[in-house]
DNA sequence: AGGGGGACCTGTGCGC
DNA sequence: TGCGCACAGGTCCCCC
């Protein structure tokens, strides 16, 4: 399912349901996701209270009160709903999420005040692990994770000077979390086009002014989706039930055979495929 | 080491 | 209506 602006609205989604509550069950209906759950995952999970939820790119932290850090991946299919059924108010008003095959509930997490969280994965291309909280700087996935894309560290030259050599198409490269961690196919093709440069360049020939403006449309894209709630594609549908509308600003994104939004340009948006995924452009304006 | 292709899964939508 | 195929928001592994 997500990039990070939908990583960002799910996290957001689970605060008011998990901070500061303690996990009172968990129910674990299989042995694994794309991975076997890590030993004893439940019994770790249980009895501990969730201090904070973080996010970095794509990937999801609940920092818990044991030591331990749950980290979470929702790869293409994974979603989380929450239910309160309890006696307890909560703030925010939540409502289920838009219907899932129960079948696919693979993990469902009972918190203090009748807050049940459950995930929802039909591909099962997600994860999640426990590692310890003060080990994460030498965790093999989160230490290779290039700067987040709306940051400081991001930049013009920091993208120019990691491109540099790369002997692939951009686009290909963008995709790459250790260039830039938290983009996805939706949010690459996207600020791409907002920076007029095809997706086919060589990443080695991004530099000077051209790096500038893709690291400026990288930026403007993220943090635009991010305060529109995410993309919506289907039925995804947020943890509070509220749909993320940043797909009606998609400008190339799934839309073979529109005409370019780019003013005053008259190409059409094209579909070809680049590493085994689909990259809309416009070969009028984007060189 | 970097780059490309296939693998991992299920669901959906389309053409025949 | 059913069938087969293409495709889907992401990594990870293996091979050159």
């Amino acid at each position: 399912m997500p990039e990070l602006p939908e990583v960002e609205t799910v996290r957001k989604g689970l605060v008011p349901a998990l901070e500061g509550r303690r996990i009172l069950a968990v129910e674990l209906n299989r042995p694994d996701l794309r991975f076997p759950f890590p030993a004893r995952f439940a019994e770790r999970l249980t009895g501990s209270r969730v201090e904070r939820i973080d996010r970095r790119a794509k990937y999801l932290l609940l920092r818990l009160d044991s030591g331990e850090t749950m980290i979470g991946h929702l790869g293409m299919s994974g979603r989380f709903s929450i239910e309160a059924g309890g006696e307890a108010a909560l703030p925010g008003d939540f409502v289920h999420a838009a219907p899932a095959n129960p079948k696919h509930d693979h993990v469902v997490i009972h918190a203090e005040g009748g807050v049940t969280v459950r995930y929802n994965d039909p591909r099962r291309f997600g994860y999640m692990d426990l590692f310890a909280t003060d080990a994460e700087a030498s965790h093999k996935v989160l230490g290779a994770l290039g700067p987040e894309p709306h940051g400081n560290e991001f930049s013009g030259p920091y993208l120019a000077a990691a491109l540099a050599g790369r002997q692939t198409p951009v686009k290909s490269a963008l995709l790459d979390q250790s260039i830039v961690a938290g983009l996805g196919n939706i949010y690459v093709c996207e600020a791409l086009h907002r920076s007029g440069i095809s997706p086919r360049r060589l990443a080695a020939s991004i530099s000077g002014v051209r790096a500038e403006r893709l690291a400026t449309a990288v930026r403007a894209v993220i943090v635009e989706a991010i305060e529109a709630g995410g993309s919506s594609l289907k039925d995804f549908a947020a943890t509070d039930g509220a749909l993320g509308y940043f797909q009606h600003r998609f400008r190339v994104y799934d839309r073979l055979g529109a005409p370019c939004p780019t003013e005053k340009c008259d190409g059409t948006i094209q579909r070809i495929v680049q590493s085994g995924r689909s990259t809309w452009f416009c070969s009028a304006c984007q060189r």
